[in-house]
DNA sequence: TTGCTCCTCACGTCACGTGAGGTGGC
DNA sequence: TTGCTCCTCACGTCACGTGAGGTGGC
């Protein structure tokens, strides 16, 4: 029989540790004065705790073993536990030597630069998304530029709130001969359409979610918006991933200055890991 | 200027996040309702939420970023984090697959004898053990024995209090002249030294700290023991371990029946990975 | 009026660590 | 009496998620 600091210190764990496996259940001392509470452990005892410490050590939590310990568990079931345990240690091990990948690029990007460049590409999950938009060829560019002002005096509110997206279905990132889809976010219940001058329409759609898209904000003219497109790029090649689809330019906020030089741009690019 | 809702779903993150952040100084809004209260995001904070996530991707703290931010680091310091978490990182990946290895095994162990066999080896740091322990040459295992017996003589306390473990320095594990040393646990301020029958004396020393020892409990008499050491020794293969030094037995519970059949010993084997 | 967004508490998460404040036996 | 151990609260950790309960503008 041991008191908690001898129990504590034979077993090398912590005394907070045996009473709070105690409060919760998990390993009650065999005998508890009931005038002093003092707790009285047995020293075979030191066998379940065993079992409870090694049964961490695999990862599970303190409910799941409490589980294991009270109810019998099958080793049908048992199997299953540790399975899953596996497949989710797997994939954390996935993240975190993605994670150290990222860590390398932004050391080698600091030693190389000598300097704190900023940080701008951010990998995000992007959920569907409701839209109202039109797809069309356009030959110019300032095809695409009137369509976008077309849509701010169709849409007033919009323009201000600045959901305007563009996305180009061409294969080739040429610019002469777009197939463009533009048009803005919306809610899932807007259903109108809304005719444009030149008489294009707004249809509603749902833009598909995407698991993993690396995205960049953008500061400046349309014409400097390659610079985003690089950095996306650089990064991509940088972490592991490789580029996989169509991407999205998102504004967030509509130029007011003549020059364009206040546009804030977000690019979206699908990204797949190699 | 986006509310808290637009901003958060334009940016792909909960609102809660976005007035935590506001709570905690990361991200403020720039204009805030004084009335209202409302939050007002500028479309150009997008670039400074993405930094955040960026950083937090590389696993870095809200604290760290938040230094980041507000004070200026240096590039030099930027790198010291990072070389720092990239090795935080490091030595978690190697952890993770252990873990593995010991699911893995645990599996095979069930897959292979059908039965939820108990789960009786623990790794465990051990710390440096103040001892009063006597070495000596033993040529029979009676010797051992009667050493144990005179220092519950000696010490009836630590006879009940179960403190009394036993190392074999010989090189090879032959059950005839051993270079034992015997003992019991005490504290660090214990200096005494204690004649024991027999002309033999113990002396103060201390157990050297060893990093990772496999552990073990059990249950009966003295010879059936070497069932222990099969299952650390089974254990420490399958799991990508190597023995790495001398094992102590630890007594938890002397034996009150005269066939020694309630004995309960604690076997700890030092062990380095492969 | 109904529905929608905004707000501020404030608890819950997970497995304990770390005092605070008090007690009992040598 | 001093020192040591034991006890029970109860807060802190980390980064938010999740209601509860109430408000303001269409």
């Amino acid at each position: 029989m041991f008191t908690v600091g001898e129990f504590s210190r034979l077993a090398q764990v912590s005394k907070r540790l045996l009473r709070f496996y105690d409060e919760i259940g998990l390993l009650t001392p065999i005998q508890i004065d009931p005038s002093t509470g003092y707790r009285y452990y047995h020293a075979e005892q030191m066998t379940d705790l065993n079992r409870i410490l090694a049964l961490k050590d695999l990862g599970l939590s303190l409910d799941q073993i409490r589980g294991l310990i009270v109810g019998q568990v099958s080793s049908a079931e048992m199997q299953g536990m540790l399975l899953l345990k596996k497949t989710e240690i797997e994939q954390h091990l996935l993240n975190e030597m993605a994670r150290i990948r990222k860590i390398e690029s932004r050391l080698q990007a600091i030693r190389s630069a000598e300097t704190n460049a900023p940080l701008n590409v951010v990998l995000k999950r992007i959920t569907a998304q409701p839209v109202l938009s039109v797809r069309t060829m356009a030959e110019t560019f300032s095809v695409a530029l009137d369509i976008f002002s077309h849509i701010r005096a169709a849409l007033p509110d919009v323009a201000v709130n600045g959901a305007l997206f563009c996305m180009c279905h061409s294969e080739t990132m040429v610019d002469e001969d777009m197939d463009l889809e533009i048009g803005c976010l919306t809610e899932a219940s807007n259903k109108t359409i809304v005719p444009l001058r030149g008489g294009l329409h707004l249809r509603p759609r749902t833009l598909p979610p995407v698991e993993t898209m690396a995205t960049t904000v953008v500061k400046g003219a349309l014409e400097t918006i390659h610079s985003g497109y690089r950095e996306i790029g650089v990064w991509t090649a940088a972490n592991g991933y490789r580029l996989a689809g169509i991407p999205r330019e998102l504004t967030l906020q509509s130029p007011r200055k003549a020059d364009g030089s206040d546009l804030i741009t977000e690019i979206q690019f699908p990204v797949e890991t190699l």
